[in-house]
DNA sequence: CATGAAAATTTCTTACT
DNA sequence: AGTAAGAAATTTTCATG
């Protein structure tokens, strides 16, 4: 499929605003309402739109702690990997996991309530897991940058 | 500010899809549509929702390439932290920068459309930065998950 | 084949209870 | 928080280049 310089518009605006209005939406790229929702739905369709979601913030609601643990498998055979993968997509605080190349098997993103409760997940759920070598923590001091998903050429 | 039961129904619902009309959102919670928005707007307000983004498919788009940075620093002091926050806000690729303590001072989340799209990025605009000490950096193979956000425990 | 106009339906939003 | 009403947006249908 191919994406057009309305199309990447549109992905531009709904990254930024995930509510905007379609015809709000329309306007801006200089369509009318029907075509503009039409490539919507054919962007969501093709996979380029995944879904849209609330940004909320985590401090607010009870979780000010984000810590980052890079972590190491004894054995990285896939059905290995493809275990502790099954295991932390159990785990609620664990936000994302991926797959790394390198010494560090894999990258996760936990939140936190506290440090307690942070302790309480690694050395609970992570460092005992089954095939986990080691985990290294680090806790986030401020986030400077978040922006969502990719750059998108607009030009 | 509180949030009751009814608040942080809205949010789990929300953070999953935040497109969800006033109308479905305000039957799933149990509510009319105006106390409802009432709620979402309050919600808004208080900056337990800093927005709304829709979720696109990095790949699909055009970048393939995901990549954490660690970046170590010659200098910690605060002026200098920044100076270094301030210069990725600049990269594009550059979606995310966190500051974490221990030996790495911040990780970041790139993406590139390609691998040398990605040492482009790294030579020219990452490892020659003013105080930058190393900068180690791993692929993602893959990402096993890779949920929106925070836990909303709706209990 | 995608756009646009028009119409029907649904949603949003405000005023009031 | 809910009801009711007006405004706006969504979505379908149909015509056009």
């Amino acid at each position: 499929m191919a994406f057009d310089q309305i199309d990447r518009r549109i992905l531009e605006l709904l990254q930024r605003d995930g509510r905007m209005t379609n015809v709000e939406l329309a306007e801006r790229v200089g369509l009318t309402a029907p075509p503009c929702l039409r490539r919507v739905r054919a962007l969501e369709e093709a996979g380029a739109i995944r879904g849209y979601h609330a940004d909320l913030d985590a401090a607010t609601l009870g979780y000010p702690i984000t810590v980052f643990a890079m972590v190491s498998l004894r054995s990285q055979a896939e059905q290995d990997l493809a275990a502790f993968e099954a295991h932390v997509a159990t785990i609620p605080e664990v936000r994302e996991c991926h797959m790394l190349n390198g010494e560090i098997d894999f990258i996760l993103k936990i939140v936190a309530s506290d440090l307690k409760g942070f302790q309480e997940i690694l050395m609970t759920h992570l460092t005992p897991a089954p095939n986990v070598a080691s985990v290294k923590t680090s806790l986030t001091i401020r986030t400077a940058k978040a922006l969502p998903g990719i750059p998108v050429r607009v030009g």
